[in-house]
DNA sequence: CCTGTAGTATGCTATATAGCACTTTAAACT
DNA sequence: AGTTTAAAGTGCTATATAGCATACTACAGG
């Protein structure tokens, strides 16, 4: 417009406008050929082009050419990125959170890349975090599918924990249901027959298996699943402190407790130990995740080893995979977890009344 | 070198030649005057300038010259790094240094950053990480303290937990000795008089701040060094667990166990009940962070509360001045910490023998 | 003392030209 | 049919030149 508009802009905003009007659609003309088409020189011409290289919308092949730069070829940033949603308490500094960043982040590092946490899509100044980003992993929960679902817009992404509604999404899971089946069939071999369960939040996957996998082992054992041995928890220390309670209060308190996570296992104990029930004696506890304290506190706690390293490892690898624009044979893995026995379930005490 | 070398490479490299040896130290000769000097044409010169000031080396005002970059002014990233030395054992996962990048990440993210967690200058590719930071958060050791020299050259730098032997550098830290002294204090009123200290690793300024608290706690009341009564840790779990049982070992053994981290005393409480020594009936324990378990555990660990949301926004905020290149009112801050006290120190046992 | 003007320096845009290195294509030659 | 050679097309480097807009400086004039 003003004629102060130096000419290569004009440039610039005619190659930028062709590519959109479809009017080029992969490869410019020559050089050369462009200059005398517009009727500008070559020199301005080439300049008007190397800026649009420079700002990643072309690139030049000598001697092939100039073509578009498709989208995937956005710059590189080094970063990949960890979601983890603001609502979980203690966000990555939880015992469970933090030993899957710190994985993530040794895995991201052995593959070239920074790992950058993140709780909000957008920082304090309003920009999008995902373009200082590659990729993304994120842990799913379905309160975040809409988030998860604007990443998986903005940039590949790979879930864990669980998957997402959205099947197109790869996902790294554990398999929690055999995990907790396993844990059943322990407590059970030990002569436990009133087995408790503690739940998690049961708006997840996660949550739901470990459920799923608690009644399973009734199945396996032709047991009744008993309503009051069951006690809804949200994996919080205070929840699993609130469980115990609860299960002691009964007419017949279980003789074994299964938690769907350390955190709660650790509340239970803490309440059994203040109510003077000695464990595992008195009463065996089961835990999930292994995290850190689980092995230090007295009793140690018997509890299922979550894969945290293969996790870490096979998000990272089928991120990379993404990123590079390849595809994934296995869009979706599920890792097994080990029972890890330890010293908090013991046989079943002798019932004392029928 | 060889001939095929392009001359406008040959001038880039011959002006970051002079930078480095300081023949420019802030403004270029003109272009026109460069391309004299240098025998080559304007347009060549302009050429080489250009890509230099694209590459953030330079920077141009028209009608004014071309000028050093000062890296302040290099292109902003949004991210900040948190530096942890990797060989801190389960890094940015143990519990301690989790509720500390935690805090970072939620100070970071008001302020409008991401935090990026990393504990090598390199990723896999080689890359230096600082060209991703616009500033970084330093855990000091002083086995780092290469490390943080490189640091403070190429991005404002703040450390935290210790300060560093380079007093340039800002630093966040704990007032340790106070807080130890307090400790000791607190036992001493609980009657007290053989009480035992379990150091962490005497290289830094925070363990041997707390042994000095713990000095000053002597001497405040007259009591000798008993060098029997110091066990040397290194604030791991495991020594908590050595470090109990050799006081256990002594003919006199202590009445209270002074730690200076809380995994070592969770160490502690482990053997000691192991060893079936009621705390805090028998033995006091005391420890230092209050770690998120330590008020999980039965009995509740009395500990130091380290003001983990104080140094995170202390420290954000004195590096987002150094980003914003101000300068700071003061360098070096320290914090003072509460003993929280819980369940594990009670009144001394009365003394058996002499 | 202030003011205006001319001169100078700066970086910026623009064009024309010449040759290089490389690849592809097509023609020419065994 | 296969090989060789030549020509054309590509982007890349390099130089020379011309004029523009802006900001500063110095000097002359009021």
């Amino acid at each position: 417009m003003s004629k102060a508009t130096p000419k290569y802009l004009l440039v610039e905003e005619h190659i930028k406008k062709s590519i959109k009007n479809k009017t080029i659609t992969d490869k410019l003309p020559g050089e050369r050929t462009l200059a005398k088409e517009l009727g500008f020189s070559y020199m301005t011409i080439r300049k008007a082009i190397d800026n649009l290289v420079a700002q990643g919308v072309l690139y030049k092949i000598p001697t092939k050419g100039t073509f578009l730069a498709d989208r995937r070829s956005r710059q590189r940033t080094g970063n990949i990125g960890y979601f983890l949603d603001s609502s979980i308490v203690s966000g990555v500094s939880s015992p469970y959170y933090s030993l899957i960043f710190h994985a993530l982040e040794k895995e991201a590092v052995t593959h070239g890349y920074s790992l950058v946490y993140f709780s909000e899509l957008t920082n304090g100044d309003g920009e999008n975090i995902t373009d200082k980003l590659d990729g993304v992993i994120a842990s799913c929960f379905p309160r975040v599918e809409n988030t998860i679902q604007q990443l998986k817009q903005q940039v590949p992404t790979v879930v864990i924990d669980n998957a997402s509604s959205d099947k197109t999404i790869p996902s790294v899971i554990i398999d929690n249901f055999n995990a907790v089946l396993d844990s059943f069939d322990h407590l059970y071999q030990l002569g436990h027959r009133r087995i408790a369960f503690m739940t998690g939040l049961e708006d997840s996957d996660v949550g739901k298996n470990r459920c799923a996998g608690f009644q399973s082992g009734l199945n396996r054992y032709g047991l009744e699943l008993d309503e009051t041995l069951v006690y809804r928890g949200n994996y919080s220390f205070k929840s699993g402190l609130d469980g115990a309670a609860y299960f002691l209060s009964l007419a017949q308190p279980p003789t074994a407790i299964l938690c769907a996570n350390d955190s709660m296992a650790l509340g239970a104990l803490r309440r059994l130990h203040h109510e003077g029930i000695k464990v595992p004696e008195d009463m065996s506890i089961l835990g999930f995740d292994d995290i850190e304290v689980a092995s230090q506190i007295a009793p140690a706690l018997t509890t299922v080893k979550a894969p945290i390293d293969q996790i870490a490892n096979t998000a990272v690898c089928m991120l990379e995979h993404l990123i590079k624009g390849e595809t994934l044979e296995n869009r979706h893995v599920a890792l097994s977890a080990e029972l890890v026995v330890r010293q908090t379930c013991a046989e079943a005490p002798t019932i004392i009344a029928a």
